[in-house]
DNA sequence: TTTTAAATGATAGTAATACTATCTCATATA
DNA sequence: TATATGAGATAGTATTACTATCATTTAAAA
């Protein structure tokens, strides 16, 4: 059986749609390589359309500037993420181990897993770990908040605070908790890697220590 | 009695100390107005040139460029936090009592407190909210914190952790668990006020409801 | 099969950004 | 009096972030 998923993307995330054309496939698949290569700031869509072989006019076509783009690659994360989580805490009921699985998607290394093939979802999540904020840490936030762009971004935040209310309904904080899961479980492994004595993970530098932080937090939290 | 705060600033940090000079403080409050009223992005050396009066070449005097301009109002800002931190513990010995404290100053509002007559420490605080971590989330991380443009963060963060230790000296994720603190004192506040339903604080818009967050979560963690 | 529309490529151009260089001049200091 | 420092003035460059136009290929509709 050969699955190809598709998801679903906000109308206002690109000015053409960049998954029904081979050139717009491409855009996304480089763009990743590149923004993880020489990170956000550098990257420029003159250097992406020379690596595709397109021009500079060509990519916007698709998206209307390069922070466009960045919106784009973080929803489809998220909406990718909430897929797998989905997919994962499918029939258990136990809303602890639910947490658990879901702490380990975040925190964990990803793995390019095939279902899409023009997004490594491997490099995605760490493009995600190191510029994701920026998508959201702009002066247009509450603009781009209204054309729903951060919608899958939300959409997660609540399944995970409804699993929270699952296993304590008295708990007083479930979203900023879910929130916290999410930015921590991408932050602590960030430091981990680039500001150690920010953490406590310095010197073995192994996701799985971020795992036992976060679960320790979370359960004790909601207890 | 009038007291003049001087925080000593890494040499790293810039160019020519511009706490040494007319020109020097005029770029250190007049960017903390305009990348509150732009945003880092829109801001540009060219325009607080206009507004100072001088020229670009003339900032460039003081900053290699602008993102080395936020790193170091991003090290004043966790300095001046470090010492507000250290005057409003003294002479408290309950750890509790100083985690409350500690969670206070770094998520509540900021009055502006004329301690240094160029910088508005109101402005800045909500510039480190929005910006802050745009100083460390680049390429070249490990580089600038070679360079040591980071250690009022860090040391910060040992001081929290120190605290942490002190209220139980067994738990084994201090400093994480400090960063987290940190973090999520300046995000939670940053999607109370933007991004609402990722926070538990949609309705009020009360900094204070974010203290009752991160106190739960720190005592509950350290218990 | 012809017509039409959509997608791309090729080229050009502009305003702004992010710098660098140089020269002058006022002031302070030795 | 000589000298170093700080700052203004001016100029110039490479890159970035776009916008516009036109021709051509490709694909879908008539």
């Amino acid at each position: 059986m050969e699955l190809q998923l598709q998801i679903k993307m906000n109308d206002k995330l690109f000015v053409r749609n960049p998954e029904q054309t081979d050139l717009g496939r491409k855009i996304i698949q480089n763009s990743i390589q590149l923004i993880h290569e020489h990170g956000f700031e550098a990257f420029t869509f003159k250097k992406l359309a020379e690596v595709i072989g397109s021009t500079e006019a060509g990519i916007y076509r698709y998206f209307e500037n390069k922070h466009r783009l960045l919106i784009y690659l973080t929803a489809w994360y998220w909406s990718w993420l909430e897929f797998r989580v989905t997919f994962h805490l499918n029939n258990i009921s136990d809303p602890s181990i639910k947490l658990k699985k879901l702490i380990q998607l975040l925190a964990a290394n990803v793995v390019d897993d095939d279902t899409t093939i023009y997004v490594n979802e491997s490099l995605l999540h760490q493009i995600i770990i190191a510029e994701g904020s920026k998508a959201y840490l702009t002066k247009h936030v509450s603009e781009d908040n209204k054309d729903q762009l951060f919608k899958p971004y939300k959409d997660l935040c609540t399944i995970i605070s409804g699993i929270i209310l699952e296993y304590n309904p008295a708990y007083t904080h479930p979203r900023s908790l879910a929130s916290t899961i999410i930015e921590m479980a991408h932050l602590q492994v960030f430091f981990m890697h680039h500001l150690p004595s920010l953490t406590d993970f310095g010197d073995c530098k192994d996701e799985q220590l971020v795992v036992q932080f976060l679960e320790d937090l979370v359960f004790c939290s909601i207890r």
